[in-house]
DNA sequence: TCTTGCCCTAAACTATGGTTCAGGGTTTAT
DNA sequence: ATAAACCCTGAACCATAGTTTAGGGCAAGA
């Protein structure tokens, strides 16, 4: 006899997702995966519809979500088709959030940038001295303790 | 006498940062702040060059550097001309690592999205109801309890 | 002067996302 | 049949990044 599909243990699962076996455990006492069975001996046995799950979670949590909100997506999708429309408000405010992150950062990035910029420049070490000199002279200018020097 | 700059007090910097004034506080606790200095009270008076330090660490706070790397930073800013090569470098592996996380976000994103597109899709019911199905007949294959319906 | 608003510190507390450990059963290969 | 390799749970522990609280001093306007 054949076997078509298998079960997987929990460090298979690990293995193929590149997850520490303690992190799945976490993730189940967090409520992530509520599909998952035991068999006889109390051990999870994970199924390939159990994968594909595991992989929408990783996905999220790659992005992400919040294990509140992930836990949240899993319940919808034991859910039925009735939950459509809140699984896809759930996804769509999740990326809208993680756009607009990415968006920050690659303007902040960009400061970043014109600082190295600055650092590249033949004249950084000029440069940075005169600043480090004018927040000298700021300091003692207004009475202060001169941190700087 | 006309005073042309002022300095700050730690409300106006929360203010100008948007920034919890616990947060600033305790940003001076962790060893980011070593520049800003005390008046006789014992209250912290913020100069301009202190509040584009302070502007620099929320950028690289924005893009996710620990703050142990910013304490870095900042102690190589303290340090003159001579870190120069040893700032580049930090920032260079920073923007590294962020771009790193960037495109690995996206690449989940796109995930997210085709999980999107199939929501919305015409037959988005019938899809989700028959990958239940799936998972249910293959738990009972297995002769583990159906945690699916 | 005195009240209101602002400042300080230290220490405790919180949230999030895990990891590690102790103690104990199961399975597999030899 | 026994050791090595796995699996389990619960509870403690950890790191990171703050926030909150308690207790007290300073400053500015009425």
């Amino acid at each position: 006899m054949i076997k078509i599909d298998n079960t997987y243990t929990i460090k298979d699962v690990a293995e193929r997702f590149n997850l520490p076996i303690s992190t799945i455990r976490y993730y189940d006492k967090q409520g992530l995966l509520p599909f998952v069975a035991k068999n006889q001996a109390g051990y999870r046995e994970f199924t390939t519809a159990d994968l594909h799950l595991i992989r929408t979670i990783v996905c999220l949590r790659n992005t992400e979500m919040p294990l509140r909100d992930i836990r949240q997506y899993i319940n919808y999708c034991m859910a039925g088709p009735k939950s459509i429309p809140l699984r896809k408000a759930l996804l769509q405010s999740h990326k809208s959030r993680v756009l607009k992150k990415q968006a920050k950062i690659m303007h902040d990035l960009q400061e970043i940038d014109y600082k190295l910029d600055r650092y590249n420049a033949p004249d950084a070490a000029a440069f940075v001295s005169a600043e480090l000199q004018f927040a000298s002279n700021e300091k003692r200018a207004h009475g202060l303790r001169d941190t700087f020097s």
